[in-house]
RNA sequence: GGGGGCGUAGCUCAAUUGGUUAGAGUACCAGACUGUCGAUCUGGACGUUGCGGGUUCGAGUCCCGUCGCCCUCGCCA
């Protein structure tokens, strides 16, 4: 194959001077001296400066008055030096130059909507005009910096023996719990295919297959509302391995992290990664993804301020309602306003408010300090290890709002702060970004939670994930009400990093007759249950070995090796926050004879 | 579905308690210029202040509605 260009413009130095070369790429600018002109020609390797000297070639430089920004142009010429002086330490290419002996425009470019070099302009922007929003450097660098994760991963399982198998996207619901996109069936009006919120069922069915070690880089769909790290469609490295036990997924996990950390950000990681049980995590950080790059954990103090008068908090125990705080050191200083401002934060999570309390001469003080007893008072400083001018941030209320509330106002605290130590005893060495990448393993989810809305149990993880060994017997031999199954443990794991989850999965039942139990519980009849996944089921009629995997999200694993703060950053065609596509116009309307083959009326 | 922020020239932003002709930088156009590298200098052109309504002598500014983008709660592993 010849190539029309000789070198990117990335690559020239003295060492290449007096070779005569061709390059291709796009102006980048123009500096025109009415006698010399300069360019910069761009491509993704770099940048090199072109002269045209009217006085070696009248013609030649008449030419390149018409070169525009962002024109692409192919040029040849012979490497030189600059005159002394003149070299740009700049650029790796600044010791040369390209005396250009023909020029040939490859396209033209009308003017911009926007600076490749200015400011970022605003998404609207950008997303009508990604391609020339890719143009920009960061943008190349990160969508190559996701390529480099990709590969990495890539290697890492193929050189573990793992068989790398596509499962199809026009497919039935898989039991995630999220809306599905669905796409109707020509053949079949009035059916529906959908899109995979993950391939949950067919990865298990290639265990049944015996391909025994499988993963898969695959795009997965879920039709729900979006955030800065979630977008309707996103990429999974999704995995499944047969006679495997839990502690074989973390660690295989662990290796792939460590190569990946190694061959692309040339970091080493600490392996094996810390692991926390889903209730200490919850405890103490108040939710399942808790970001292990500083401390300020959560105290439960719902026993002591129980017996208190304060009506707040008096009997909250009797009411299942929790009571529990943080304590920031020493930040008696926080000013009403700032403290007014930190009750309307957790008010957003549907905590009834927070409750302040200052430490000062070892009493508390504050506008509601006076109801609580003089005991309580001395405990509460205790239990809560705060300290002469010590801030005390109380929630009370539902399990639930309070955590969330309070996981919500840990991490906010630590982003006002800066990481400061706010008790450096209870949290030692774990601040100030000590730790760049904090990776941490929650295990030991319930098996199931209660849906208050359903009135019903509901699968914490999936239907078909095992519960812990222990509480198999259980479930199969005595009835279990729903406050006995919501404590039985899965044998499920969540990865999370800096505060992310990155990654979850679980082993999974083998067994027809657990399957049967747990369906059960989730008040899922024998006939739905064939109705919705019978293929499974039979599937597991044949010889279906133990196995379990997991599944990481790449997008968000990507947006925080690059230190992205949204998921858009790295996906070269993003949707916006409300699912649409600003670049081609989708969602959109479609021919009514479309509509009519497929059997579709609108009934909007 | 709820809460919040933003929307002014192609782009990034400004515009005093509501005040008279809505500015700047950059990009664009024209001209000048032989060592620049964010080139420089001179001049020019560029606005339905997202859209619709209202209050007012007067609205970019206040009110109501609506659309778009972003953040967040719910939702979603």
């Amino acid at each position: 194959m010849v190539m029309k260009r000789t070198h990117t413009c990335g690559e020239l130095t003295d060492k290449n001077t007096g070779a005569t070369v061709t390059l291709c790429g796009w102006v980048k600018s123009r500096r025109d001296h009415g006698g010399l002109i300069f360019i910069d020609l761009e491509d993704r390797y770099g940048v090199t400066q072109l002269v045209f000297n009217p006085q070696k070639n009248p013609s030649l430089h008449k030419e390149a008055e018409r070169l525009g920004p962002q024109f692409v142009i192919c040029v040849s010429g012979q490497v030189i030096p600059r005159l002394a002086g003149k070299a740009n330490p700049n650029l790796p290419t600044g010791k040369i130059e390209i005396d250009v002996q023909t020029l040939e425009i490859l396209a033209a470019s009308e003017p911009l909507p926007f600076d490749l070099d200015g400011d970022i302009p605003a998404q609207e922007v950008r997303l009508k005009y990604r391609y020339l929003d890719i143009r920009r450097k960061m943008m190349q660098e990160v969508l190559i910096t996701r390529h480099k994760i990709v590969n990495s991963i890539r290697t890492f399982f193929d050189r573990h023996n793992f068989v790398e198998v596509e499962t199809p996207f026009l497919t039935r619901s898989t039991p995630e719990g999220a809306r599905d996109y669905l796409v109707p069936s020509r053949i079949f009006p009035g059916s529906f295919f959908a899109l995979p919120q993950s391939p949950q069922l067919f990865k298990q069915l290639l265990m049944v297959g015996g391909l025994d070690r499988y993963f898969q880089i695959v795009r997965c769909f879920r039709d729900e509302d979006l955030r800065a790290d979630r977008q309707p469609e996103f990429t999974q490295l999704d995995v499944e391995m047969s006679f495997i036990e839990e502690s074989d997924i973390l660690a295989l996990i662990e290796a792939m992290m460590k190569e990946v950390f190694q061959n692309v950000l040339k970091k080493d990681l600490k392996t094996p990664f810390r692991r926390i049980s889903y209730d200490e995590a919850l405890k103490l950080y108040g939710c399942d993804k808790p970001d292990l790059r500083f401390g300020l954990t959560l105290t439960d103090v719902t026993a002591l301020l129980s017996k208190s008068q304060f009506k707040v908090f008096q009997g909250a125990d009797k009411r299942q309602d929790i009571i529990k705080g943080l304590t920031l050191t020493p930040k008696a200083d926080y000013s009403r306003s700032e403290i007014d401002k930190l009750t309307e934060f957790v008010k957003g999570y549907g905590a009834a408010g927070l409750v302040t309390y200052k430490v000062q001469n070892g009493v508390l003080t504050g506008a509601v300090a006076k109801y609580i007893e003089p005991d309580i008072q001395k405990e509460l400083i205790k239990e809560m290890g705060a300290k002469e001018n010590s801030l005390i941030l109380i929630v009370a209320g539902k399990p639930d709002t309070t955590n969330d509330s309070l996981a919500g106002l840990r991490l906010h605290l630590t982003a006002k702060e800066g990481y400061q130590p706010a008790e450096p005893q209870r949290s030692p060495a774990t601040y100030g970004g000590a730790e760049e990448f904090s990776f941490c393993w929650v295990t030991d989810f319930p098996l199931f939670q209660y849906s208050a809305q359903e009135k019903q149990l509901v699968s914490a993880h999936h239907p078909f994930t095992s519960p812990q060994d222990e509480s198999i017997n259980a479930i199969m031999d005595k009835r279990v009400g729903a406050t006995e199954a919501s404590m039985i443990k899965a044998k499920a794991y969540d990865l999370a990093l800096n505060g992310v989850e990155v990654g979850g999965g679980s082993i999974r039942i083998n067994s027809t007759k657990l399957q049967k139990k747990v369906f059960e519980l989730l008040g899922i009849s024998d006939a739905e249950a064939q109705e919705r996944f019978g293929f499974l089921l039979d599937a597991f009629k044949f010889g279906a070995p133990p196995h379990g995997g997991i599944a990481v999200g790449i997008d968000r694993l990507v947006m925080l090796l690059t230190k992205q703060e949204n998921i858009r950053e790295v996906i070269a065609f993003p949707k916006t926050m409300s699912s649409t596509c600003l670049l081609t116009g989708a969602p959109a309307q479609v021919d009514e004879k479309q509509l009519k083959e497929l059997g579709i009326k609108l009934g909007l």
